[in-house]
DNA sequence: ACTATTGTACTAGTGTACTAATACAATAAC
DNA sequence: GTTATTGTATTAGTACACTAGTACAATAGT
């Protein structure tokens, strides 16, 4: 098997980070169906060529939110109730903690609710809109 | 005097951040006018009780973004030409970068527009004041 | 019971951001 | 030119996040 995920360590985004990230979605978006087994914790390492506590990591954050559930001797099975749910919630949660950040940010800044509201329309029509590059880049 | 600036090292935001911010948007506001001398860099370290290298390294970053200039021998000054609205720009340009990455991890989360769109409302009305004028979306 | 397979705990190494300690270099003032 | 005042450079210490190395413990299958 091709290994179901893929991690890139020089993306700078922490490898735990991108297999949660992948296993969510996939729960989320029904690729991996409830009760479904995930790679063991040292066969995904192996194919990864990562450190199996590093895919230990992940897993053990994927079962705090409810999207999977692991036992010692059995493996790591897609949770049975709503873990669709879950991973969608979580998921958003991870964007809405960054949208919820940024938010905080401009208003400690001193920007006023107007402004903030314009840097997100722009912010939108950059990464939404098909015209989405050629853009101006701003800071460092 | 009793020291211009006031920082916190227990708020986990960097000491030299911290002085950046106010010192820009003291310049935004127009509490320091261009031409106005800022505090040498051991002076001000000395009534932070911080190190000189901690008010260099902000006094740095504020004349990249063009808002002071500094000189061995004289200090540090307002800029001349336009330091008010550079000052301004830099600030926005925080909260832009803020809400930029926001956004962009939400796409990647795999997030649709109105989604994306759906947390920032909700985030702007827990951090703003819920009352306001009504709601006015430009765009649908 | 035995053994292989599974996840887990503990420890250490690595990189990075931030701040400090200290000495240095450039300018101004006289 | 001498001296005090200014910013600057170099180095080191600290803290934290991330990952790896290694050994351990629990379960399943026989």
């Amino acid at each position: 098997m091709p290994a179901i995920f893929t991690v890139d360590p020089h993306t700078g985004v922490p490898i735990y980070l991108q297999l949660i990230e992948q296993v969510k979605r996939s729960v989320a978006l029904g690729v991996l169906s409830p009760g479904e087994r995930l790679p063991t914790v040292k066969q995904l390492a192996t194919d990864l060529t990562i450190n199996p506590n590093t895919v230990a990591r992940a897993y053990r954050d994927l079962e705090r939110d409810g999207v999977i559930e692991t036992s010692v001797g059995r493996g790591s099975f897609v949770s049975q109730n709503g873990a669709k749910d879950r991973a969608a919630a979580a998921l958003t949660d991870v964007a809405s903690s960054a949208v919820d950040a940024a938010v905080r940010e401009a208003k400690s800044i001193g920007l006023r609710r107007s402004q903030v509201r314009e840097l997100f329309s722009q912010a939108l029509e950059r990464w939404y809109s098909p015209d989405g590059d050629a853009k101006e880049h701003k800071n460092s």
